[in-house]
DNA sequence: CTGTTAGCGCATTCAG
DNA sequence: CTGAATGCGCTAACAG
């Protein structure tokens, strides 16, 4: 005789764990130890659960276990763009490792609003995740009290610097600093740059500046402020209007270090509708070794601030804090404070360093 | 006397509705009244349910009231890769529209996997979610099937096509068609295809093929297979090579319709590397309308899916169906199968109709 | 308007 | 190795 016909008229009516131990004729305790593999269930009885459970088409009620073990398995990550192309990548590996880990992760853009960061931050989703992946762009030093929350949290970014909370950064400075210097190397004298936020004394413009300047200095060459070109955003059309900007100004530089690839690649059309060659006149050396950029012509020689180590790391230290275990290599009450290495990505946008004159 | 300090050690000690009931004097019931902003409670009371919760730092457990409630205000996402600006885009919007309908999502690259795309369908989150919105790549007709499932589910690109669930789909032929039909009218006689899938009868590839040889028919143009570059992946690096691989042959196009804008990004920068010119020599139309289309060198004329639209009724939809409410315009029983209208963004990639020969 | 009570589905003591 | 009973925090009847 077959069975009675499930009823999915509702997605409401699904089996729980009792109609399965009813079932398999045994208790609720045995279902649920063969659903979360305890070791010690005879065979017998857990192939029994598991043709229940198969014919029954059981699956776990996620909530109900939440509500019990207090955690959810899931990890919320504010950025502040998934349109960006870094941000999408930065998110794409953070779902990656962290599925790894046996976490979800709920992507919450913050759309470059304070407001939309502070709930991020407090919003109402507390209990329903068990840590944040946090990379701000609004916030600054004066709101380092906010991160004080009651949820593990792992800062990305280089906007708040504080000894409170597990902080995983990239080489801002140092990567600004190769990439000028490099273009010093190659023959460059006159090297502007592009996305600077005036009056920002953190972040990653500001780093970067920092390490522009730094490389200037080294090599004994003049800072000259009407080459460093502001841009608020960091879109291609800000890149392409910050080098007309440039160019109309009559200071043409032989040089030009975007603060990210997408204002490279809005430089470089600028440069080449006027003419001008990349890199035989104008050298372009973009930040973030994005997908496109060995793809925009000439491709374009990046600085890589490993955001494969990022995704990884910081989900590591998330689920570590989450288990109440203390991530390798910090003290106890210690916390993180890594800052992954970036490296010079050479293409053809820059001249080799054999090239110089 | 000051009241006792909490103790922040560990997060899972949170005060319950329980502890605010208390302090504030009143009962559970009340608590949860003022928390869910129900109507009839007295002034008073609200005010001192109120200051308890603030002194207390109380929130709700979400995953309580979720199972409480029997959903999540959750739903998930399926796309095949957060990287690709396409989908990243229309993540981006749903995540948006969502947030409009107090729903969060959970985004879930399936990575080009039909495994991937199968969890999404079948994974333990079932109970997790509410809904979900699902743009298969790996699937086809014979998974109908599949889509039989006990949780409301809106379907989303050109891989499969049935009555029996809800779906959103872009008006691929059309959009091939009128893309075809531009280069036709521009002067184009002998046009190219880039990221066609042999084998395939469904899908994007496969729609836009059949509007590019609709077009081609109606124009009386010739079919010419040489003219159609398969293409798996719709990468740059692809567009790339099987341009390459077209000028190779020696047929060179004088009009290049690529499947999207990366492939159509390649293909330029392929078309420059020889020495050619866009859109003298050579017109290249893309599919997607991405934000780089208008940054690249020249800018590329584009077919525009409609994403905004896509995601704001995929979302509408869905929030219906999980609410029980029928969508607008679908008769009890029936499901939504709608055709976001595509558009055509003209650029400089492709010749202004009044310079025809 | 507000208090009391009973589960939502599960993991988990504690006995067998 | 397995069964019965308890409660996680919350909402929804049902009384008052």
């Amino acid at each position: 005789m077959p069975d009675v016909s499930e009823k999915d008229s509702m997605h409401s009516s699904m089996p729980t764990m009792k109609d399965v131990a009813q079932r398999a004729g045994v208790s609720v305790k045995t279902v649920s130890n063969v659903v979360n593999d305890y070791e010690f269930v005879s065979g017998t009885t857990r192939q029994k659960v598991n043709q229940a459970i198969e014919e029954l088409g059981y699956v776990v009620n996620v909530p109900a276990r939440n509500l019990r073990l207090g955690h959810t398995g899931m990890i919320a990550l504010a950025i502040p763009d998934l349109t960006l192309p870094y941000f999408a990548q930065l998110s794409s590996l953070v779902i990656k490792e962290a599925k790894k880990l046996g976490l979800r992760v709920l992507v919450e853009p913050t759309l470059y609003s304070r407001q939309g960061e502070l709930e991020a931050l407090h919003g109402s989703q507390h209990s329903m995740i068990d840590g944040l992946i946090y990379s701000p762009l609004e916030l600054g030093m004066g709101d380092v009290e906010q991160l004080n929350v009651s949820y593990p949290i792992v800062l990305l970014g280089e906007r708040i610097f504080t000894r409170d909370v597990d902080h995983v950064a990239t080489e801002n400075v140092e990567g600004a600093k190769r990439a000028t210097s490099y273009l010093i190397e190659s023959g460059c004298r006159k090297i502007a740059v592009i996305g600077t936020h005036p009056g920002e004394e953190l972040g990653s413009a500001a780093l970067r500046l920092t390490g522009y300047k730094q490389a200037l200095e080294e090599a004994g060459l003049p800072f000259d402020s009407r080459l460093t070109v502001p841009s608020r955003m960091w879109h291609r059309v800000d890149g392409e209007s910050a080098m007309n900007e440039l160019l109309d100004s009559g200071l043409v530089p032989d040089g030009v270090v975007a603060f990210n690839d997408m204002l490279a690649a809005g430089a470089l059309h600028a440069i080449q509708m006027r003419g001008l060659k990349v890199p035989d006149d104008i050298s372009v050396i973009g930040f973030d070794n994005s997908e496109d950029s060995q793809y925009l012509s000439p491709s374009l020689t990046s600085i890589s601030p490993g955001l494969h180590d990022v995704a990884h790391l910081s989900v590591q230290v998330l689920k570590n804090r989450i288990d109440g275990v203390r991530p390798l290599g910090v003290e106890s009450g210690e916390h993180v404070f890594c800052k992954i290495a970036s490296t010079l990505e050479i293409r053809n946008s820059t001249r080799p360093l054999t090239q110089q004159k």
